[in-house]
DNA sequence: ATTATCTATAGATCTATAGATAATGC
DNA sequence: ATTATCTATAGATCTATAGATAATGC
C-alpha cells in the first residue's frame, strides 16, 4: 500500500468524529454519520472507541489542548513592555480564532454549560490563570503609577477582549449576510477585524 | 377553582418547553422531561402541539419576537444626537440581554447554525437593518466631517457592541469562576460591565 | 357534544454487541 | 495468533398515536 492510503480506519473515525461534534454537537451528532463520513461501517467505530462518548470524550482532549494552547499564546510575551505584550496577545488569541473558528462555539456549548466537565477544566487552569491575572495587574498599576496608561482593571480587560475577539467566531454566520458586502472576502474581514479589535483595547488604555 | 390555579395544561407546557429548549437546544431536549416539568402526562403534550417540532416553533416564535424588540430597543432614540444615541442604545440592547440571559445562546446556535431557519429570519430583517446602517453612517459621517467624532464604520462599530454586549451571557459560566470573587455578586457585576461596554465604544469614536 | 386527560403501546431512531469472516504481522 | 472488518440484530431511548375515560360548557 501507498502511504497515502494508509491512514487508518482508527483516525479516520476520529477526523470524521471531530467535525460532527464541532458542528452538530454532543446530542445533534450521530454515530452512523460519523461512520459515514470516515468510510467504515458503524460497528467498526464502536471496535475502536467502544462507545459515543468515549470517541467524544478523545474530541474533548483535543480541544481541551488546543483551549490551552490558545490561553498560553494570549498571555503574550512577559518580557515586553505591557502595551506591546497586549497588542501581541490579543493579535495571536485572534490568529489562533481564525485557525480555529469552530471550536470556540463547541467549547461554550459543550464545556462550560456542562457543570462536570467545566469544573474538570477549571481545576486545572485556575491556578496558572489567577497567576497570570496578578502578573498582568502589577504591570498595569505600575505603568498607571508611571501616568503611562489609564488605571485598569484587568479581568474586566480581559472580558472585553475576549468577547472581541471571540465572538465573531461565534456569530460569523449571524454577522455574515447582516454586514452584507463588507464581509464579501473572508480573510479581509477577519484582518480588519483583528486589528478593530487591538484599536479598541488601546483606545481604552492609553491616556487621553 | 382559583384564578392561581387556572393556569392550564396548554399554557405549562409552553412554559416547560421554553425552559428545556432554551437551555438544552432542540437535540438536547425531551419531550418527556416537558411533560414532567409542567406537570402533565407526557401525551398532552402531543395533544396541544402534534409534534415536538411544532412546539419547537412556537418558543421559535417567542424568542424571534423578543430578538426584534431587542434590535428595536438597541437602534436608540433617531432624534438624539448620535453619541447619546449610542449610549443609549448600547445600554438597552444591554438591558435585553439581562432580562433574556438564555436568549443568545438559544439564537446563535439553534437559528444561525441552521441555514433553513437563518434564511427566513434575515428575510424579515434585512431591510430595516440595512435602513437602520444606512441612518446611522450618515449621521456617523456628519458628525466626524463636523470633527466631533472620529470617522467610523457603523458595520465595524455594530459587531463591537454586540461583541461586548452578548458574549458575557454566551459565557457567564466560562467568567464567572475565572474572574472569581470580581463576579461575586452578579447584578454589580453586569451594571460595571454595561458601564464598561460604553466607555469602551465611547473611546473608539471620541477624538483624541 | 366538545374538550381535556390518562394508560398503554406502537413506531422510529440510535447506540451497542455478537459472531462470523477476512487481513496482517511474526 | 492477532488485529481488522462485515453483517445482522439486540437493546435502549424517544416520539407519537390509539382508544378509553373524565371533565366541562352550553
Amino acid at each position: 500500500m501507498t502511504e497515502i492510503e494508509k491512514i487508518s480506519s482508527e483516525q479516520l473515525i476520529l477526523e470524521a468524529a471531530e467535525q460532527e461534534f464541532l458542528t452538530k454537537g454532543y446530542d445533534g451528532a450521530r454515530t452512523i454519520s460519523i461512520a459515514q463520513k470516515a468510510g467504515v461501517t458503524h460497528a467498526m467505530l464502536h471496535y475502536y472507541y467502544r462507545t459515543k462518548r468515549q470517541l467524544f470524550e478523545c474530541i474533548l482532549a483535543k480541544t481541551i489542548s488546543t483551549v490551552k494552547e490558545t490561553m498560553l499564546a494570549a498571555m503574550g510575551d512577559p518580557d515586553m513592555p505591557l502595551v506591546e505584550r497586549l497588542k501581541d496577545g490579543i493579535a495571536s488569541h485572534f490568529d489562533h480564532m481564525v485557525a480555529n473558528p469552530l471550536l470556540p462555539r463547541f467549547f461554550l456549548n459543550e464545556i462550560i454549560s456542562r457543570p462536570e466537565l467545566y469544573s474538570l477544566l477549571y481545576e486545572r487552569v485556575a491556578s496558572f490563570i489567577r497567576e497570570f491575572f496578578a502578573d498582568l495587574q502589577s504591570e498595569a498599576d505600575a505603568a498607571a503609577e508611571r501616568g503611562e496608561i489609564e488605571k485598569i482593571d484587568i479581568p474586566m480587560l480581559i472580558i472585553s477582549i475576549m468577547s472581541l475577539n471571540i465572538f465573531p467566531f461565534v456569530a460569523y454566520h449571524f454577522i455574515e449576510p447582516v454586514m452584507g458586502t463588507i464581509i464579501a472576502d473572508r480573510e479581509i474581514f477577519l484582518e480588519e477585524r483583528k486589528a478593530e479589535n487591538i484599536e479598541l483595547i488601546m483606545r481604552r488604555i492609553i491616556k487621553h
